[in-house]
DNA sequence: TACTACCGAAGCGGTCAGCC
DNA sequence: GGCTGACCGCTTCGGTAGTA
């Protein structure tokens, strides 16, 4: 552009060269009557946002007259927007009559006297101009009239008017999308799946959409599409490939058929270049696991019922036996999985928690006691009470107590309790497989009575000789003598015959065995146990045991 | 067997431009 | 201003194929 020249000029030069001299006489007053370009600006001096073309309505004639200057600077005017039926003709006819309404105080019917046209024909071709000069308009001259715009009734229906072939309006079938009520998904699920990709398509259609989806190339209108009409294309295409809804739900939810749906994810495709190069197809199998919480809404009815205490047997218990009981299982596992807490105990633990809340008691009597005891059946009863700390097994606490007896003596002890008038519990558990597989049974006492049964125990004089450890270190340096039940449970010590028997040496070569049980002895490198007759070592001296009786006795 | 996606064809209603 | 035809967005329908 000439610095000489201005847009206006040059207009007014185009349209004298073309014969338009009412269009030259537009534009020459439009170069007097307007000085520099204004674009309206927000508080903070930025431009104003969310401008829609369709508000340039000829009722805001001021905006109008601005917008129409910007274009002629940029000398976008000069060039015929390629329209489908738009002649030349009627392109400079539509913008001369446009140019008299804004630089005039005439009427528009006034306005088709001098053009000889109906008043009506003015506004029409005049809202036209506008129009075509808005596409002809750079984005930077656009986005200078951006305005803020609620529109009224009125407006609405101007802005349903609209070129074919440009941006058509929206059907007026296309309603607002009403989407369906929001999932009851538990609010702790809901947030525990927040890193869940939940899309159903393909994972490689999935990649490439991710990939052009970050890139933004889906955000850019494509050139002769109504910017609105895109979006709801895009949020039509988004909302199939990024939930479980069918097309004739995601229809449902747009106001469209799910044909229309369908073919409107075909359209996004094809804009964005890519028929046949992803698939759309939605298989069971391309659901993340989690998809089972969110099914049915199983996960959220059990995060419902962990809130209300039940254990994993109990809400297990909550399913119908067969395929629901399954999934109930599984979502179980992927829960605890992914981290809540959920407990295994199978009894109620409100009952259990109502005889704990009484063993606490202080007040309780020895009578009162042992009908709570008497309450508490199987392993799975002592584990939440042993865990709430209301009771403890005769077992643990013996050990605790100082006392070292074998398996088969602790029935001294549940006589010389029962006998001291400390109530006892007793339970039975059946176990059905493995190496315990059998009737076992529990012996345990209330917590609070501890002191009281290690008075009464220590007192007696038949269960004195279980005070003193059997157990003697007989050779080596002086280490922490292992107690009958590591020794019985072979936890960390193992007998000296069985680290021999590597090098053939049995029970049934004794004196050989006895000979390097002295040389073991007499060396006193290695401390040695003696149990009754057997003699153990740490499981941690084995190879030292070994590399002894390689290098001394072998 | 039921459901869903896909495809092609036909038709409807609205918009627009041209013509009379 | 009314009519007409082209175009567009959309729906409906019938048939087919794939899948759970």
């Amino acid at each position: 552009m000439s610095p000489e020249k201005g847009p206006l000029q040059l207009w007014e030069e185009n349209q004298r060269q073309m014969g338009n001299i009412p269009g030259a006489e537009i534009a020459r007053t439009l170069r007097e009557q307007f000085g520099d370009v204004w674009a309206p600006l927000d508080s903070e001096g930025g431009v104003k946002p969310d401008f829609e073309p369709e508000m340039l309505s000829l009722r805001r004639k001021d905006v109008v007259s601005r917008f129409v200057k910007a274009v002629i600077q940029k000398e976008a005017h000069l060039v015929k927007p390629s329209i489908y039926g738009l002649s030349l003709e009627r392109w400079i006819r539509g913008k001369n009559i446009l140019g008299s309404y804004l630089i005039s105080s005439a009427k528009q019917e006034k306005i088709g006297q001098v053009y000889k046209i109906a008043q009506a024909n003015v506004s029409f071709l005049m809202r036209n101009s506008i129009r075509y000069l808005w596409l002809s308009a750079s984005p930077v001259v656009k986005e200078h009239f951006l305005l803020p715009h609620k529109p009224s009734g009125r407006e609405i229906k101007i802005k349903q008017v609209k070129k074919k072939g440009l941006s058509r309006p929206l059907h007026p079938s296309s309603k607002q999308p009403v989407l369906p009520p929001e999932s009851p998904i538990h609010p702790k699920l809901k947030e525990a799946l927040s890193g869940v990709n939940f899309t159903f398509i393909a994972p490689e259609s999935r990649e490439v959409l991710r990939q052009v989806f970050s890139e933004g190339a889906h955000l850019l209108t494509p050139p002769g599409m109504n910017p609105e009409r895109w979006t709801l294309y895009r949020n039509i295409f988004g909302t199939f490939i990024l939930s479980k809804a069918k097309l004739g739900q995601i229809g449902k939810i747009y106001g469209i058929s799910g044909e229309r749906a369908r073919q409107t994810n075909e359209i996004v495709l094809e804009k964005l270049n890519f028929q046949n190069k992803i698939s759309l197809k939605k298989k069971p199998q391309y659901r993340p696991k989690e998809w089972l919480l969110v099914k049915d809404n199983l996960g959220s009815e059990i995060v419902e019922l962990l809130e209300q205490g039940l254990s994993a047997d109990q809400i297990k218990s909550r399913f119908e036996i067969g395929p629901k009981r399954i999934q109930a299982v599984k979502a179980l596992k992927m829960l605890r999985e992914m981290g809540f807490n959920i407990k295994r105990v199978k009894d109620s633990p409100g009952e259990y928690l109502r005889i704990a809340q009484k063993l606490m008691r202080e007040d309780l009597t020895d009578e009162e006691t042992q009908v709570l005891l008497d309450q508490i059946n199987g392993a799975r009863g002592i584990e939440v009470l042993r865990a709430s700390g209301v009771i403890i097994s005769v077992r643990d606490f013996l050990l605790s107590a100082g006392f070292h007896f074998p398996l088969f003596k602790q029935q001294h002890f549940y006589d010389a309790l029962i006998d001291a008038g400390i109530p006892l519990g007793i339970t039975e558990s059946i176990v059905q497989s493995g190496p315990q597989k059998g009737k076992r049974y529990y012996f345990f006492i209330a917590a609070r009575h501890k002191k009281r049964a290690e008075k009464a125990l220590k007192e007696n004089p038949d269960l004195e000789r279980f005070l003193e450890n059997p157990v003697k270190q007989i050779s080596g340096p002086k280490t922490e003598i292992p107690n009958t039940t590591k020794i019985q449970k072979k936890n960390g010590v193992v007998s000296l015959a069985s680290a021999l028997t590597e090098f053939n040496i049995s029970y049934k070569n004794r004196l050989k065995l006895q000979a390097i049980k002295d040389a073991l002895i007499k060396a006193s490198e290695i401390p040695i146990f003696q149990y009754d007759t057997t003699c153990y070592i740490l499981e941690s001296d084995l190879e030292n045991v070994r590399a002894f009786i390689k290098s001394r006795v072998v």
